[in-house]
DNA sequence: TAATTGGTTCATTTTCTATTGAACAATTCG
DNA sequence: CGAATTGTTCAATAGAAAATGAACCAATTA
């Protein structure tokens, strides 16, 4: 059976592991809400926000007891995160496991979260708006005017958004 | 069955409606992938595509037919297109069919977008922040500073991304 | 008034996405 | 070496989201 997405607010600790307390329930809520805006899978979502909010670094299994995530969810997530730039591993002595720490620098990550997983569709927008300018040479008087009006817009439009969006930070 | 939701290429026409020329195809296509990055559906993203590249209003059967949209598909996402402020209803003189136009100011349509499907999700984080802060007073020393250093830093980067991205137009 | 047309709604079905957990490295420990 | 620990991968599955189409309403027409 697949566990409760939703806030785990009973969760079990089975191991020495804490339940949640008020403060990293809240703080998981508000970045699984953030999540559905930006379209992210909730696992994520709770995975950065207990990284978020705890101050020492944490390894996987902490993910794991805490949120109640199976231990795929948990590896997957956290390596989507390092891949984001949202999270760091850290070091820890006499720990073989691999600790996590959150990146809370938010208009760096912003900036990269918009090039990675919004902008990254539009890449070959330009190539294809080309395209269409090029087909719409063929149709007839109106149609024509009225494609190639379309595609000028969009090519105006599209780069300028992306710029206008990430001036900051490659 | 179920349509293909990936381009008719092959629109049957089934009435008198002509199959979708190229220009008409790559542009539904750009805006289907679009609708990607943005996380809306396929079928809306259709839909516009074509209001968008057709010179003339067009009734609700003409994208149930050249798009092979069933009935339920067209009139939601046409009636969602009108919700916010992406096509706009046309009288057409001895035609009883209500007819559509695509809104083409793309720049409000953005920023229509991003409050109705992104910043609303944001609506109750101030709210939620604040509860996050009165349960962080409780926390024992290091505990508490980092919270309570956590919630600052959401509280002036939330309202502040929201009022960046929308600096134009209501 | 009955039949037709244009359109919406919503329960069901289909498709897609996220999550799970077992199988599989790779490393360290005894 | 064999056992235990840590972590990844990926096929299977549960759940969420989108699309369908039949039932329905309202307006028009014959």
């Amino acid at each position: 059976m697949k566990r409760n997405a939703i806030l785990p607010l009973d969760a079990p600790g089975r191991n020495g592991s804490a339940p949640l307390n008020p403060v990293e329930v809240e703080t998981i809520h508000l970045f699984v809400q953030l999540s559905r805006a930006l379209g992210q899978p909730p696992s994520v979502a709770e995975i950065y926000g207990l990284l978020f909010i705890t101050p020492l670094p944490l390894p996987q299994d902490e993910f794991i007891d805490r949120l109640n995530l199976s231990k795929g969810s948990a590896s997957q997530g956290l390596l989507y995160l390092l891949d984001l730039g949202a999270a760091r591993t850290v070091y820890v002595a006499g720990d073989r496991r691999v600790h996590y720490e959150a990146v809370a620098e938010l208009r760096n990550l912003a900036a990269r979260f918009l090039r990675q997983q919004v902008f990254h569709y539009f890449e070959d927008s330009a190539e294809r708006l080309d395209r269409i300018a090029g087909a719409a040479g063929k149709l007839s008087g109106a149609e024509r005017d009225h494609a190639l009006a379309r595609v000028k817009m969009l090519k105006s439009c599209i780069p300028a958004t992306t710029a206008r969006c990430i001036p900051w930070i490659p």
